[in-house]
DNA sequence: CGATCTTACGGGATTCGTAAACATA
DNA sequence: TATGTTTACGAATCCCGTAAGATCG
């Protein structure tokens, strides 16, 4: 079983040709080769296949029924390089990115954007979770990076270091804060605050913050989503210490925010990758897009 | 573009044992080989197949796309391979014999019928034309050989004897010729005949032994089928110049025959095929059983 | 004799297998 | 350390192209 393409090749030109010179000139190889090429594909198959009449070389009817299948064959082929070839040309194909929430409406869109100009063929589907279900969802391939914050040492995952979005205290304009540069969070502990959801890695981040200070704070409301918390800080209700990417998430028109002094309210976001796992050729085009970003649009806006 | 199956059948056996190892032995090639042509798919293809990850290979989800469509290519010419072999060894096909009505009557149906319990398989046709229309149709290559008489000498078509067709004087038991061993056509020539429409090649010859020898004869009757001719002698009215062969194609009860002693009442019967064209397996198979049928049962029965 | 396929043969590329290097669990 | 993939390299094989041979019109 020694069987390559360039017989089949040979025996459908020779067949449309009805000239062993004519196909081989026509294939770029000398006559004799193709010869050769047209008696492999005859053993192979145990049947002539051309007439040999000198003058003209005709399919027997043997050949003849080998003409259709073969000819599908090769079609096939070539459809299925070319499919391959579309998914490495990034002509088609599928991306799933996985990022926080904040990363997700602060981050993505401008990058998606622009990588969808590029790269129209790609289906891109962002999965928005929150950080401690990122690095399972690129662990078990459902997504083919993740975007957020390296929590659990995976030694399957890989973590590189993209940016620090660090924490800013948001308030209205007016407000009394107004006129310090750098609160720390003991003087914001006096302050009724909008938090998020227990689970969230914001509320989480803040609570490791307070417990570590041995601080308290009221809460004045709990929400779900930062755009809702960017609604009740400028309402008057509290306010609200959230990634500085909210900036992009939300509209912040009327409000002032001040970095908080605090170790724990930095988290350093990076992207997350299976280390054993080839990227696809889409995520790494995608990932390059994001190393590209980060050069002209550094740590957090 | 330098494909062939092996690469495929590399792909999925590797694809399916999940290990280049086990994949190589499956297919009885060295293991680095193995790497070698999936390697050489991938480049193809322009996509990475697997991962590597040591411990076993596992599909990218390009590779898995790949699977199925690379798939169908093997199958699909492993089935042309299957159909092609059918073809050869006989087991599938279709032949079409051209041959005289009395040859087809007497000879062909004990053939076909040991042909067929050897070949169930092949699907055979007859066409039973008049000796004129046998050399066309294998020349036009609507039959695959023809069985009867060499009459126009063409270039494109080759002949080979098979047996010779005397023909012979059938009258009812107990006519006055019963006495002759071999009559004379002068000897014969003043009883009534019955005699085959013109055109027919029995006619045909009977003309020409007639003219040759400036004899003629009275018609009694004039039939197309040899059977009905039979019936005529049987009932009386006449006698018959017939093949030896109408022995077999028509019940001859109560009927007595000699040989004419007359050079152009015998007709060499034979083998016609198209120089030019390589005869299918099956044809090549018939002929070769019908040339071991003649040596069994020599000139015509 | 001209056109075309087939055969023969030498050179070059390809591919294979063995052995060593390499990388992970 | 053990297993399994990759790399390296020598050898065998395969394949092509040129040239000569054969055959039919």
């Amino acid at each position: 079983m020694k069987q390559g393409f360039r017989q089949i090749r040979a025996f459908l030109q020779a067949a449309e040709s009805g000239s062993f010179t004519q196909a081989a000139s026509a294939l770029h190889v000398s006559q004799p080769a193709l010869t050769v090429q047209i008696r492999q594909l005859e053993e192979e198959l145990g049947v002539r296949l051309f007439d040999r009449d000198r003058r003209r070389v005709t399919l027997t009817p043997e050949g003849r029924n080998m003409l259709a299948p073969l000819q599908r064959i090769l079609d096939e082929f070539q459809s299925a390089v070319a499919q391959a070839h579309d998914l490495a040309g990034l002509r088609r194909g599928r991306l799933t990115v996985a990022a926080l929430p904040s990363i997700a409406a602060a981050w993505l869109p401008d990058l998606i954007r622009d990588f969808r100009a590029v790269h129209p063929g790609i289906e891109i589907r962002v999965a928005d979770v929150p950080a401690a279900r990122l690095q399972t969802l690129v662990r078990d391939e459902e997504a083919d990076l993740g975007l957020g914050p390296w929590i659990t040492r995976d030694r399957a995952l890989r973590f590189e270091a993209l940016l620090e979005d660090r924490m800013h205290v948001f308030f209205p304009a007016g407000h009394a804060l107004t006129v310090s540069r750098q609160p720390t969070l003991k003087g914001l502990a006096r302050y009724p605050h909008i938090v998020t959801s227990p689970g969230t890695s914001v509320r989480e981040a803040l609570h490791r913050a307070l417990e570590d200070g041995g601080l308290d704070i009221e809460v004045a409301c709990e929400v779900a989503y930062l755009s809702t918390a960017i609604g009740m800080v400028r309402a008057g209700l509290g306010i609200a210490i959230l990634p500085l990417s909210t900036l992009s998430a939300a509209s912040c028109q009327g409000l002032e925010h001040r970095p908080v002094a605090n170790a724990h309210l930095r988290r350093r976001l990076g992207l997350i990758t299976a280390k054993r796992k080839t990227p696809s050729p889409a995520a790494r085009a995608f990932i390059a897009a994001l190393q590209a970003a980060r050069i002209s649009r550094p740590c957090g806006t």
